[in-house]
DNA sequence: TACGATTTGACAATGATTCTCACTCTGAGA
DNA sequence: TCTCAGAGTGAGAATCATTGTCAAATCGTA
């Protein structure tokens, strides 16, 4: 019985988001992704900007995660948990793994009871190109 | 030379705001507050919960976080530097330290050059009294 | 009590995100 | 290749937390 699923393929304009995330390296906003593509020549919908970035989100496929102010900015990671260490000048990024932070907090969350327990960590600073060159 | 610096003392409306954040014990939002503070027969603006909040926040006196979806919520913690431990059902939350996670961070943004370090780190779960009692 | 400075709050403005819905595209089937 | 239902798109409206505005209220000091 061959289940029939449609074989989707991404759309232009979802390859576009995706694309324009994977070049970039840092963390952008949907609004910002949607404006480089539009630099870009591109033509894609601010709509399906926001829709194509949740959906890789929640694929697993981009990480997410809130400025200061409450932005949504999206990152195109390797796959796997992992945190960030991020430079709040110019945004370069580092992936970075820490297994005793893992355990760490699931100890401390099962001393306490909590079940299902997940967490988030990030490391913000400024990077070595930005230290020094007073650059903005 | 007596400096003449006015004898503030927090308002009516600041205290009304701080009070409620210290009976609540969760994290709250600004939205939130001004609604409790309606119900609770005290009168105070929206902007004014806004303007206090952030004041407070600024001056260390409540700890600040994001939720899932951008929002800012506000808690009356211990002074000093801690994590936390919230419950996703209830809202429920235990101040954390980690010594070691403090250094490691520090070192691992050391190892990449990376100066000016902050972090933010949150563990979420569910807590015993919403565990089974499937409470929504 | 009078006065300048601070604080307040109703309301408007902002801005990111979501919703709507008519239109377009795609792929399976004929 | 032709058709059609369903998925995807996008311009614009709607939502909603947060911030800005500014005249009126309040406070502290002299
Ligand atoms: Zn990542
Ligand atoms: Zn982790
Ligand atoms: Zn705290
Ligand atoms: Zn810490």
């Amino acid at each position: 019985m061959t289940t029939r699923r449609p074989t989707r393929r991404p759309t232009r304009q979802q390859q576009a988001v995706a694309a324009m995330l994977e070049q970039t390296g840092a963390f952008a906003s949907a609004q910002s992704v949607h404006a480089r593509l539009r630099e870009a020549g591109e033509t894609v919908g601010l709509a399906t900007v926001y829709r194509t970035l949740q959906a890789l989100a929640d694929a697993g496929e981009v990480d997410v995660l809130r400025t200061d102010d409450g932005e949504a900015v999206y990152r195109a990671c390797e796959p796997g948990h992992h945190h960030h260490l991020v430079c709040r000048s110019c945004g370069r990024t580092v992936e970075v793994e820490g297994p005793a932070v893992e355990t760490w907090t699931d100890r401390v969350a099962a001393e306490h009871g909590f079940t299902e327990v997940t967490h988030t960590l990030e490391i913000f600073g400024t990077c070595t190109s930005c230290t020094g060159t007073h650059s903005r």
